[in-house]
RNA sequence: GCCCAGGUGGUGAAACUGGUAGACACAGCGGACUUAAAAUCCGCGGGCGCCUCACCGCGCCGUGCCGGUUCGAUUCCGGCCCUGGGCACCA
């Protein structure tokens, strides 16, 4: 017998497809009678090593492509590198090598990872975002956006690093300090490009409903992420005069609610910190001037400012309200965002959780406007709500649900005129008086921002423009695109290497020919991401995209995890419509089915230091402590035997040392068995948490399938020709049976992307291979017949193995090449069975079997089941009240 | 804080449209083979209790917790708890 040497015959069949060069697709390739089918899944960044997520994906997207090239697919699977990025420069800093250096043996060592994985990629296609050749279309489409006024410059917050003089990245702000200085992050407002993905709110999310292959949960994601909202916008009236002598924002403070029908209950309003009220207000108030200040100082996440408490402080000021024209007091508060709405909002703290909270705190009043909401408690000064109906006392982050709920019944009072009035005709109201007095409108406004583009970064695509003290901001004209990226720059982490780079930043305005000098910023990385599946299509094409990309898109299945749900998606989405609207592309959504791959997390274990630090364990590096019951109940280090906590799951990460290298499994296994076991270990949706303790099974199957088809390659050979079935002994029929269900089971799962319980198909096939008695009537023929289901059907996520058998029992030369054999079908005849066994219960509870023949009508099963021994025994005689019959499955007697 | 998802044996999980909970595996235990070990093969397996020399068998409970709908709920509905992920400059 053959001896079973994964590395041999891995190494053997990766030759042969690079060689025979298989994974190259074509378009319109007449081989596949289906028509093209393009999945992709969403390009790594280069870190230098495969990790768990990686192989995953990209074994889930392999299985599909082997599949469905087995169904008669034109099949596309590409591969590419999103190569530009914070990681680089970070690890630039610490080993002091040039990013672009880092990046491109990066990706020479992924490559080969990904070779040895074996997955079906056609390399011809691959692409790396940091290449001028790819960024270029960056460069030229973002001038494009920026001529149709889709791109455009404003201010934006940044975290800024006072002592490094830099520009941080979230996630290089650390409990509100610098990563690097520990100095306290301010935020800033510099000069930055956006892209007006506003304008294409309507449609992003209109589209949702158009896209069946999408997962619910993220288009529900998309759809809180846009946030539509229905309100009135306004405005309050005031005569605050600004240093010039007008009065500021034309006298008019807008603001914008979806609870015009509480207008009367305004007791106060709020603006932001940036807001230009506010900022009036301050020069004649240090006290404010100095909380402004405050507010300034910390993050720019929403999640910091959502914790935050609820701070606040009088500006002085007064605008007058719109209908009752009293006197409101503008207050400057820490919850009121600049970037949402007008940065200004009316406070109704009888109505809303926020508005209640920061009432409470600064003493302000509060009106009850709408009935038996609230119950206003004269001791403890606060108002309790009397019903959680989220109309009554809703969320105000969340105004959009308040508005889609039921609000039926609830009548304003203490309104003057709009009392007695449902919600709907007090909003209908208060808007058509407001619009009376031209003070304001119905509007729909969203929680969507635009997208900021512009990054103080040097590992990115630099953005074409040159600044030029005479003509202003200039585009770098198409034919002098790219503006290439100096390669050599070191980062040393106090701003960007490029601004003190003169022979980049040095250059003559396109204009008028005098100095100029470019702009230093890049593009951030998500617009690399927002269209590489376009390129390749056409990966070296001279224009951004041409004909072959409308052949090959929109991507039939994307797959990718699902942290990528909202951001790479939207922006994505955006992107390939402004596309269409340019012409360049002709479809409306870039990813017809979507399947968001579940994280792989691992245990994380750590001990507090002496110095207030934290040593993180690996998990292999430390001994799980059970109780006799199997819980686990503490660890302790593998090395010095002392206890370390356990910090619960996360997701993998080099800092906290729980990773899993793939590379030493296949070293270990080989690439088929790590496949098998992390398509089995979990469906692909499923979040799971990390566990080696199956790789070995996993590989043990793998043998044992080796073993039985080598040691049957004789039978399989002679057994050639066909049988007759009914001749078969009643033991092969059984196990044949047992064949086909787990080929039907194994189909439907292919097809609902259900690859743990394909696996699981494969080892049923397997065990009942392996019961079929020897010298029975059609053994021989089962076992060819079998070993011909189980290698195709397994094929897909151990396909080493499964060439190596096909070759070796000879079905070559019934089937063709396994690559592109036919797919196995499902003999019905094999399923039929003369009789079937109901469950019988009694009061739903499983109380015995009935065996009935097959076509057994409703009245043989009753007769059947009211001579059952297992019925007398359970009724003891009590009359039956119902006999509820499900046709093939049970019968449940109620008595 | 808000949004999204998940919670089933010692462990990973399965259960397709509301119909036998735990398929298929891992770890474990028992046995066979072996001088021995590894490998391989066979068997056992949710909890509690009952019956019995033993086999065969029986009852109750059980899918995070509380409640509801139903002949029947892991599955549908309401409320709660816990865990993970995202929150716009990580990709």
């Amino acid at each position: 017998m053959k001896p079973f040497n994964h590395a041999e015959f891995e190494a053997a069949a990766q030759a042969a497809w690079a060689t025979a060069d298989v994974y190259r697709a074509y378009e319109n390739d007449p081989r596949f009678p289906k028509g093209k089918y393009y999945c992709v899944s969403m390009l790594p960044y280069p870190s230098g090593k495969l990790h768990m997520g990686h192989v995953r994906n990209y074994t889930i997207n392999d299985m599909m492509y082997r599949y469905l090239r087995m169904n008669g697919y034109n099949v596309l699977m590409p591969m590419g590198w999103d190569a530009f990025g914070l990681p680089a420069e970070n690890a630039a800093m610490k080993a002091n090598v040039a990013p672009a250096k880092w990046t491109y043996e990066n990706i020479a060592d992924m490559k080969r990872q990904c070779q040895a994985m074996g997955w079906a990629i056609d390399w011809s296609r691959e692409l790396a975002t940091c290449d001028p050749a790819y960024y270029k279309w960056n460069q030229w489409f973002f001038l494009r956006m920026l001529e149709k006024g889709i791109a455009y410059k404003k201010t934006g917050v940044v975290n800024w690093d006072p002592v490094d003089q830099t520009v941080l990245a979230n996630e290089q702000v650390i409990d509100g300090r610098g990563w690097r200085s520990g100095a306290p992050v301010e935020k800033r407002e510099i000069p930055m490009y956006y892209l007006r993905i506003t304008d294409y709110a309507e449609e992003l999310l209109a589209y949702l409903d158009r896209m069946p292959g999408w997962p619910e949960r993220v288009k529900t994601m998309q759809a809180n992420w846009i946030g539509k909202s229905a309100g009135v916008r306004f405005a309050f009236t005031h005569d605050i005069r600004g240093e010039d002598g007008k009065p500021i924002g034309d006298g008019r403070m807008y603001v914008f609610t979806t609870r015009a029908d509480t207008i009367m209950g305004v007791t106060f309003c709020a603006v932001a910190a940036e807001h230009p009220l506010a900022t009036h207000a301050a020069k004649s108030n240090p006290k404010l001037e100095a909380f402004i200040a405050e507010c300034r100082r910390g993050s720019v996440m929403e999640s910091d400012l959502a914790t935050m408490e609820k701070k606040g402080m009088s500006t002085g000021l007064f605008v007058t309200h719109p209908i009752s024209g009293e006197a409101i007091e503008i207050w400057v508060a820490n919850y009121v965002l600049m970037s949402y709405g007008d940065g200004a909002v009316m406070g109704v703290p009888a109505h809303d959780e926020r508005d209640l909270e920061f009432a409470q705190k600064h003493g302000l009043p509060i009106r009850q406007v709408l009935e038996n909401t609230l119950v206003y408690d004269e001791q403890q000064r606060a108002l309790h709500p009397r019903s959680k109906d989220p109309y009554l006392y809703f969320d105000a982050t969340e105004p959009w649900k308040a508005w889609y709920a039921d609000k039926s019944g609830v009548l304003t009072i203490n309104s003057g005129k709009y009392d007695g009035k449902t919600h709907e005709e007090a909003v209908e109201a208060v808007a058509a008086d407001l619009a009376a007095m031209g003070l304001g409108e119905k509007k729909i406004t969203f929680r969507l921002r635009d997208w900021g583009i512009s990054r103080q970064r040097y590992w990115g695509t630099p953005i074409p423009i040159v600044h030029c003290a005479a003509c202003g901001d200039v585009p770098v004209p198409e034919k002098d695109l790219p503006v290439v990226l100096p390669e050599d720059c070191v980062p040393d982490g106090s701003g960007s290497p490029l601004v003190k780079r003169a022979d980049f930043v040095d250059t003559a305005c396109p204009k008028c020919g005098g100095p100029g000098k470019r702009e230093t910023d890049t593009l951030d990385t998500f617009v690399d991401s927002s269209w590489y599946f376009m390129r390749y299509a056409n990966p070296h094409a001279p224009t951004m995209v041409d004909p072959r990309n409308d052949y090959w898109n929109p991507i039939d299945q994307y797959t990718g995890g699902i942290t990528h749900a909202i951001l790479h998606l939207l922006y994505a989405r955006f992107w390939t419509k402004v596309m269409r609207d340019m012409g360049l592309v002709h479809m409306d959504e870039p990813f017809t089915k979507l399947l968001t791959q579940g994280m792989v997390l691992n245990h994380i274990y750590s001990r507090r230091t002496d110095k207030g630090g934290i040593d993180y364990f690996a998990p292999a590096a430390v001994e799980v402590v059970h109780d006799e019951a199997g819980h686990v109940v503490g660890a302790r280090s593998k090395v010095d035997g002392k206890p370390v906590d356990y910090d619960g799951v996360g997701t993998m990460s080099k800092s906290r040392l729980n990773g899993v290298d793939p590379q030493d499994m296949v070293d270990r296994f080989g690439a088929d068995a790590a496949r098998l076991f992390v398509m089995f270990a979990a469906p692909p949706e499923a979040t799971f948490i990390w566990s080696d303790a199956g790789v070995e099974g996993a590989h043990r199957f793998l043998r044992r399938m080796w073993t039985f088809a080598q040691t049957h390659a004789d039978t399989v050979k002679s057994a050639a020709g066909t049988f007759d079935w009914r001749d078969a002994a009643a033991s092969v029929k059984t196990a044949r049976r047992e064949l086909h269900l787990a080929l039907k089971q194994a189909n439907y799962d292919y097809e609902r992307i259900q690859y743990n319980t394909v696996v699981s198909a494969g080892m049923k096939m397997l065990n009942a291979l392996e019961d079929v008695p020897a010298g029975a009537a059609g053994s021989a023929a089962l076992v060819r017949e079998g070993l011909a289901i189980l290698i195709r059907v397994l094929y897909p996520v151990v396909p080493h193995i499964g060439c190596a058998l096909w070759a070796d029992l000879g079905f070559t030369g019934e089937h063709g090449p396994l690559l592109d054999a036919r797919w196995p079908q499902v003999d019905p005849l094999a399923l039929a069975q003369d009789e079937i066994e109901l469950v019988l219960q009694v009061n739903g509870k499983l109380r015995g079997k009935v065996v009935v023949a097959s076509s057994a009508d409703k009245a043989a099963i009753e007769a059947a089941v009211r001579a059952s021994p297992d019925l007398a025994r359970h009724t003891a005689g009590t009359p039956i009240k119902r006999l509820v019959i499900v046709p093939g499955k049970l019968v449940n007697v109620v008595v």
